[in-house]
Parts: C-alpha cells; structure tokens; sequence
DNA sequence: CAAAAGAGTTACCTAAGGCTAATATATGAA
DNA sequence: TTCATATATTAGCCTTAGGTAACTCTTTTG
C-alpha cells in the first residue's frame, strides 16, 4: 500500500488519490453507471434521456460524454447514440454490480428512505477491501437469517 | 421529504442539495473535525498544524478556516489561534462521533487497512437515517457477541 | 534590536461538475 | 422541400477545493 494512504486526507484528498490511479471520477462512474443501466436493455441511450435519469441538464452529459468517449469507455460522436465499448461494459457491470451489493447491505440494516442517496454516495469511493467486507457480511447473514430476524426483533424491543 | 429527495441523482447532485440544507461543504466538515479533535485537547489549533494534521498546504486552510469564521464556527482572526465558537464545538462534535460510528462499524465488519480512509469517504454524505441504521446495527451486534464471532469462523472456514 | 526563521496570507492557477443562453443539427409533417 | 420541433452542442459562468509563488507579519535568537 503506498505510503500515503496511512495518513489522513480530506474528503477530496483521497478523491484525488484514487482518481491518480483509476482516471475516473464520480461524475464520470456516475454516468457510466447510468449508461449501462439503459444499454444492457436497450442497446443505446441518448444524451436527453441520460439528462433526465440522472437529473442533470443536457450540456453536463454532454461533456461527460465526450470524457467518457475520450477514455474509450463509450462510442459516441456528435448527434449520435451514445453505446458502451466492450472496455465501458466491463466497467459498468462492476459500477452496477457494486452499487447493487452496496444497496443490499444497507436494505439489510434497515436503511429506507434514503437507500438511493446513501448508496450512491458510498458507492464512488468505497475500498475494494470495504467492497469485500460487505459482500462476505452480506453473505453471512444471508446464510445465516436467523441475524436480521434477531435485529428486527431487537429494534422493535426498543421501540423502532 | 422533499420530491427530489426521492429521484436519482448524480454524486455531484446529492452533494449539492446536501449543502443547500446543513450550508456545510464536505471540505468545511473534514476541516471542523479535525479543528475539534485537537481543540479538545489543547484549547486551540494553528494553522500550519491543520495543514499538517490534513496533508494540504496552508493557503487551503487559511481559506477553510475564514469560511468557517464567516459561518460562526470558529473564531480567527489573522495570524491569530483558531478556536471554536460553542456552535463550532457543537457541530466538531457531532461530526467526531460520526466518524466514530461509522469507524467502529466498518471495523466489525472486518476492514482494516482502508478503514481510515473509507470512514472519511462515507461520513460526509451519509444520511441520519443511515446512520441510525448503522447505530442500531452496532449495538445489536455488541449486545450479541456471538455474531461477529460466527462472522470470523464464517470468514476462515471460506478461507478469506 | 536587527536579522533570520517560521507562520500566515494573498493572488492566481487548475479541475470537476453543476448551470444558462445561444447556436447548430436532425427529423417528421404539411 | 421547407419549416417546426426535438435534440445536442458550444461558450461561458459559478463553486469547491486542491495547488504554487510571492509577500507580509510575528517570533526568536545572536
């Protein structure tokens, strides 16, 4: 592990450490997300249907486009359909597949309401090694449901 | 809760409607922590000894810290000692015992070289609703040793 | 008490990722 | 085929939060 990941960094510290070694930002794994969300059905998605799921106004995805276009991660050129490379598809099933443990996990403690936000928001940044810790927990209460039962119980006793 | 509240939105998106609420940037919060970590024990702290104690360069505290200033969680003034204001020590505090939080929960769950630094990423933008969840979560597994040890054997027993 | 060292500030640069306004392209209907 | 509408782009602005270089203030020390 390099040196610098012992010491303390501010929240945009250690964003700026992992975009060093992965060149892509949460913006970017935002809409790679996204994009593959809607290709893995539809084939394609364009810029306004992208602007309106992810809620933002067209010239942002337009932008991020072109960068995600740059990085080889999707084919696209002006006015066109915006579609995965096999590069972009490899990545978002890894976007998607984490953010589906992420939002598991926490449906599993109890988060409702806020499930998405809070997903979205750990997603971006997490460790491959929290990533793991969560996916083996994951598991382990799943084999084992006799743990949620038990916490459901515990919140109610103490009147959740 | 609010309409958008319950639409997707980009990381960047949740940030900012995060900050129209709580007039906290994540920046401000990562600095206030720290400012209140060391306040407690030595009353006050300098500016070269954030820098340090954040691995950023001075200027970037100076400007934090004015903010701060402006919002009435410190009081500083130039060239002088930073210090918190009650308010500041209120919210340095809030944002300690966060931290702690979540420090403690990732750590159950078996993290550990990343701790640090997946604490930081998820506490900034975390929900209070999540955090509660987490809260509980933690508690139900201290009052039920027996779960984190069946986590252990569960772990070895799968060869992680 | 003057000079050097240390601490802090200012001015300015960069990048990401929002936004709006204005412009350009593509498409479907008359 | 032309024109209206829908779609997309460009240009330019804002904020946050990093950075450097140069300058100023404060403190310490010979």
């Amino acid at each position: 592990m390099d040196k610098k990941d012992r010491q303390f960094h501010t929240f945009r510290g250690y964003q700026i450490i992992k975009q060093e070694k992965t060149r892509l930002t949460p913006g970017m794994e935002d809409y790679l997300e996204m994009i593959y969300r809607h290709c893995r059905n539809e084939g394609y998605v364009r810029i306004v249907q992208l602007s309106e799921l992810l809620n933002v106004q067209a010239p942002s995805v337009t932008r991020t486009v072109q960068r995600l276009a740059e990085s080889g991660l999707v084919d696209y050129e002006k006015y066109g359909l915006v579609k995965l490379t096999e590069e972009g598809e490899r990545i978002g099933q890894i976007l998607l597949e984490r953010h589906i443990l992420i939002e598991n996990f926490l449906g599993k403690i109890g988060v409702r309401d806020t499930l998405l936000r809070d997903t979205e928001m750990i997603e971006h940044n997490i460790s491959v090694e929290a990533l793991r810790s969560i996916e083996f927990f994951n598991n382990y209460l799943d084999d084992n449901p006799h743990i949620l039962k038990g916490f459901e119980e515990y919140k109610r006793s103490r009147g959740c």
